[in-house]
DNA sequence: AGCCATATCAGCCAAAAGGCTGAGGCCGCG
DNA sequence: CGCGGCCTCAGCCTTTTGGCTGATATGGCT
């Protein structure tokens, strides 16, 4: 009976296509529409209002994932949307599920999960991959270590390289309150020197 | 007539579906095999000899994708192999080439890329995705901004956040050494500190 | 043999970063 | 209304980094 109606959002023909196949060979799926594009998705997600929106958050330029994702709620509160995507980054992660979306997949998940991720983000269920949802319950168990957004904005800046002098510039704050921040960064990531909250900020965001 | 059999390698099933899918729209294209790993794609393409292996580069644990075609082409000299891959990182380009690959490909590529670089590399011609191109040409133009394989070997410690004096411990080597790298990777790279360092090198290394 | 790139090391000095302590203002929550 | 988190800033002192100049050794290429 009533097939879960899906819109698949990827900016890679060879995943959307992929995905088609893999949602054909399940009869309950139905896959009504593909955007390649977060403005192709808007659209398509408010014209026809499928069941799940399946969309990666690396998009090519213009609107990205995590924008995509506001737009749609924007519109339609209700409007079921997993995330399926490559990488697992901690600020990916929390961003996304923020900006509304009911579940986070990694690509690399086995079909059943996948099936099953959708079946459920249809009916109102949050769904995660396993190594999605440990990293969720690790910032949970550890507020300590979640920067503040000044500290994460600082962060940011960091990893292009600035800086303290530029930092400050940037941010309209003294040198002295820059070093303040970047201290309590250095606590909570656990490194004591600029060039290691780099290397692990790109980590942790980046990938892996 | 004869078709060009195709091995794909790739750690996402959705993504070797679409590839498929793709592949079957073309009446000369017959994906012969599909391997998730480097250890199946050696042994698959050893078994089977597709004309062209499509493979990524990021493959999950085990053996990686340039470890992979390495070890096909010591198998078989001339069996083409074209990487399919999402990132065009300066580094693994150059290493994928000189691993052995036929050609690189970005997955958003169009179709008819894609089945021209495929028919390309069974015919022994080398293709790559514009992007790619230019990148090479201007590693080419540039030689002075190449960095030594000691200088890299520096720059990838220095994105583990590692200081002077690790580095130097690490490489059994002075610290006063560690400084001189430093300033010629500075240079090279166009920077004057190790955040600044550290941020190009995995930006540049990374992805984009 | 001479030349060049690479890798190694030293010393000196200035600039940047990091550790520490203390402190004021603002805002939300009980 | 007080407490605590967050953002802001200052001063002081140590360590680290970066810039510069110059030197030695090795190995490959001409």
């Amino acid at each position: 009976m009533s097939s879960i109606t899906v819109l698949l959002v990827d900016d890679h023909l060879v995943v959307r296509s992929g995905l088609r196949a893999l949602l054909g060979t399940e009869p309950d799926f139905e896959v009504v529409a593909e955007a390649a594009s977060g403005e192709d998705a808007v659209q398509l997600a408010q014209a026809l209002s499928p069941s799940v929106v399946v969309m990666d958050l690396a998009m090519g330029p213009g609107m990205d994932g995590l924008e995509a994702i506001r737009r749609i709620r924007d519109l339609n509160e209700r409007q079921a949307i997993l995330v399926f995507t490559t990488y697992d980054s901690d600020a990916d992660i929390v961003r996304a599920v923020d900006a509304g979306a009911m579940g986070y997949l990694l690509k690399d998940a086995a079909p059943g999960e996948i099936f099953a991720a959708i079946r459920g983000a249809a009916v109102g269920r949050s769904v995660m991959s396993p190594p999605v949802a440990s990293r969720l319950f690790q910032q949970l168990r550890n507020p300590d270590e979640v920067l503040t957004p000044r500290e994460a904005e600082l962060l940011g800046l960091l990893t292009e390289g600035l800086s303290n002098r530029e930092l400050g510039r940037r941010l309209f704050i003294s040198e002295a309150t820059v070093k303040t921040h970047l201290a309590h960064i250095y606590t909570k990531l656990g490194v004591d020197t600029r060039a290691a909250a780099i290397a692990t900020a790109i980590r942790r965001e980046g990938m892996r």
